[in-house]
DNA sequence: AGTGGTAGTCTCAAAAAGAGACCAGCACTA
DNA sequence: TAGTGCTGGTCTCTTTTTGAGACTACCACT
């Protein structure tokens, strides 16, 4: 085992002591990724990290999302301070939605991961069909 | 805007002219981080960087996962090549699970996101509470 | 004979997500 | 002047995902 990789264990165990000591169920870690691991959040991250937009080129932009969740995963973005929303008083009212300092600053290790995913997919890929393929 | 930010929509032009030339609906990135995004992956990835676990282990170390999630989350990963099972023929079986060489590879950058979250979480819950604040 | 530990599966209820209709207000067009 | 479309949503309904908990089979130990 690689000693450099951190010890989870004696971190739960910090986080028992933290938290309520009972379980490890609302380690404060846990509650971040969570928030930014939803199906859509990290795509809209994306979005936001390149230029602010508004809602409904945020919507063109990732055609199957549903109006119900852009509107929810911006709220939630928004609610954790990833995402700073600005109402623009035009004939039809038009919103923009931009990245805070703070969502700027997540958005850095969140890039690695994607990357990461860029460089991998075929392994990805392959490893599925193997699979299935050992499945069937 | 900082010219180092990759162009999204660059991007999602290309993949558009990867897949299928007409939405940007399977794009292989989204569909990697998809499988390494839901609301266990990540800890379970976690938990097997730092040593190989048991089923039963991995339930205690995450109290409030249920069997079947337990179950199938490891199943995905495994399927996506991330997890390695293996069964051995001890008088109850025992079943452990390991990362890959890809699932370590992932871990790299996870990690990044997970130090991210640790050393953010305040400035998270704070922009919660404000918002919350704010909202009432 | 009862208890506990092994790794699950099965069923049912609750929560989350997706699909699509609907809204008000203004601009442009026929 | 009535229709059409764009703005950013909300509302309802259905489908999918998740969670809670009972249940399985086998073996060891008491």
């Amino acid at each position: 085992m690689d000693s450099k990789i951190f010890n989870l264990k004696a971190k739960l165990e910090v986080y028992k002591a933290m938290t309520n000591g009972g379980n490890f169920a609302d380690c404060p870690v846990r509650d971040v990724i969570q928030g930014i691991s939803g199906k859509w959040s990290s795509l809209l991250v994306m979005a936001l990290a390149e230029k602010p937009y508004r809602f409904g080129e945020l919507r063109r932009l990732v055609p199957d999302i549903s109006q119900r969740m852009l509107t929810q995963t911006l709220y939630d973005l928004q609610r954790d301070g990833y995402v700073h929303r600005e109402v623009f008083p035009t004939k039809p009212p038009s919103v923009e939605y931009s990245l805070t300092d703070l969502g700027r600053s997540m958005f850095a290790p969140l890039q690695m991961l994607v990357q990461w995913a860029e460089l991998n997919r075929d392994a990805v890929r392959e490893a599925r069909a193997a699979f299935d393929a050992a499945q069937a």
